[in-house]
DNA sequence: GACGGAGTGGACAACGTTGTCAGAAATAGG
DNA sequence: CCTATTTCTGACAACGTTGTCCACTCCGTC
């Protein structure tokens, strides 16, 4: 008799059919907080009543429900990752960072790729802020974040990392991409080359727009005078670097002749450029932003200025729980030091 | 007076200080359900009501309380994926993939790395269905999966991918480990290799004991013996992976002599014996599982059994869905080719 | 044997949303 | 101008949990 209690419930919702704990309690014979008490490891629970409490959960196979706690205690234990791209190898260790950063703090991460488009970002940031993450850490794909100023201010805990918010002030973790690309010409001009080509991200993304600032002052400070078309900012697929880059090399619409070296801006132009200098009769000089794995191992080894996306990632997440903890003040840039690594590529003398 | 509506509330919790649907309603002088109606585009709101409640909702900030939501509709909208390492360049692709269909079927996806522990495993797992996920997408780490059974039969669809789940019956989608090893060692066969060594990842790791098994195929189809020490199996830390390689390369503890060719069992194995080989006078014929970025551009272009990880998630997130979409039936097992891509190294002659 | 005082246990409201249902207002028809 | 119908609106309960608070039991004491 007793033991038929579970009365029949409306089947239409209830996630499947999982007992609750007014079930659980039901069938120990206790009060619906006492499981409470049990599940939370909260005192005031004999050990003869706990016994019961357990024995109960684990016939009825019960499972708290995180979605009402989420709704009672106001918070999620869950923060957001907004990138460019999960896959691409620069950001995936940044992402597994801030999930190390986030299971320290016993939060869950929630990933989201923005695929570099300003309108998904928000609708995945807004989305998440309607979860109630209790914070975001984003990689910025669009150019105006006044959207997010409504959530922050309502509590919800950002930090930008990789580039700067837009038209808002909020917390921010960058690596040092003027300094970096400014050493990794300045290493191409020590090595002789006079005739050196960038070849960038689209112009709107920070970084690309820093890098491209680093080389200018390179140049500039060697005297050099930068013929337009060596410069080349776009996106990062394979056919349009690869035109660019062949073009640079073959001179093509310069007065002032082909590139001897090139600075590539990301992880994803160098690997191809590496392949269009792989065809090549005659040696290029190439310093790359971003190290990658295996570049040690081509021929010649890739020169590059090494960012480190887990320390990145690391530290945007210590960011954000430092704030989630309640330290307040302005917001805080946190700027990380580029290392140039000379491999060989970049040493390759200027070759006319 | 009107205005001074909004009354102090208990500060204690409530998310951040956010304004609900009651706020909205009490502003807009409109009943709960009004504003309810118009946030998720009911019919039944005339043009000038739906107007002023949205006027209230900007005035106000307002953005709705998924938590809530879930908790009354039961389903989360969410789905969680557990992997090795997140930032590992083999399952980063997976993961995007997995992303992107839960995307297009409006969910988000929560994202956990295993580090390769079952109990940590086991612990995300358990965390995420508390939070009533609707799936899970899991490349199991454990060697017992059936802390999941009561979940499962709760509702939560689950799809193992990349390797089976252990001790119960579940979906799967999975690479034909066996047959690409198989291949793959009868391609160094078929070079003229006799002696060839296999390192691999954990023999616990359904896709090392199936590549082990492929290798072993092989081997006795050609009618060549095994000897113990061409066969290595353990963690894929380099230490580890580069001592194995040595040892067999040098032929030390091998009554038969040194290896001339070597399969290595997965991507991380493959880079380090990569270096390892790079360091060597003579040339060593390898086969590695799995492709990786800039394998052609090596010294000799690394021959490689390919998977496809992104295809790998995609089926796995494909499944799932059809799954929380009511498709019922036997777990199925969904098998994916390996692709053998000869560039060089896998034709290297033996060496003496 | 009544009287405090721990120590337990449970009733109840609240978190912010959505589904149900019934009442009010507006329109059409006689 | 009144009723029948449709359209719009809002009160209320419920989702499953946790915090508050009060009631009860069981001791040892006086």
């Amino acid at each position: 008799m007793a033991d038929t209690a579970r009365p029949a419930r409306d089947p239409r919702r209830r996630y499947g059919l999982r007992p609750t704990m007014k079930d659980v309690a039901a069938r120990a014979g206790v009060g619906l907080k006492t499981v409470s008490r049990v599940v939370n490891g909260e005192p005031g629970v004999t050990p003869d009543t706990e016994r019961r409490v357990r024995e109960a959960i684990t016939a009825l196979g019960f499972r708290r429900n995180d979605s009402a706690r989420i709704l009672r205690k106001g918070r999620t234990a869950s923060v957001g990752l907004i990138l460019e791209d999960l896959a691409d190898p620069f950001y995936a260790p940044l992402s597994r960072a801030v999930e190390e950063v986030a299971r320290a703090h016993g939060a869950l991460l929630i990933n989201g790729s923005s695929a570099e488009d300003g309108e998904r970002e928000r609708e995945l940031a807004l989305a998440l802020c309607a979860r109630r993450v209790d914070g975001l850490v984003v990689v910025p794909a669009g150019d105006d974040h006044r959207y997010l100023e409504p959530e922050i201010s309502a509590g919800i805990a950002t930090v930008f990392v990789d580039r700067p918010a837009a038209r808002i002030e909020a917390d921010a973790v960058l690596s040092d991409s003027f300094t970096g690309a400014r050493e990794g010409v300045a290493h191409l001009i020590a090595h002789g080359h006079r005739r050196i080509g960038f070849i960038g991200d689209l112009p709107r993304i920070h970084t690309a727009a820093e890098r491209l600032r680093g080389y200018r002052a390179a140049m500039a400070q060697a005297g050099l005078a930068v013929d337009d078309s060596w410069v080349a900012l776009g996106p990062t697929d394979p056919g349009r670097v690869r035109a660019d880059a062949e073009r640079m090399l073959a001179g093509r619409g310069s007065a002032a002749g082909p590139v001897t070296a090139l600075l590539t801006g990301n992880n994803r132009v160098t690997v191809t450029v590496v392949r269009v200098l792989a065809g090549l009769e005659r040696r290029v000089a190439l310093v790359g932003f971003d190290d990658f794995e295996l570049a040690d191992l081509l021929t010649p080894p890739v020169t590059v200025i090494a960012q480190e996306p887990a320390l990145l990632g690391r530290r945007a997440g210590e960011l954000l729980f430092r704030r989630l903890e309640g330290s307040g003040g302005e917001p805080r840039r946190v700027v990380l030091p580029t290392r140039l690594i000379p491999r060989g590529s970049g040493e390759v003398p200027p070759h006319s």
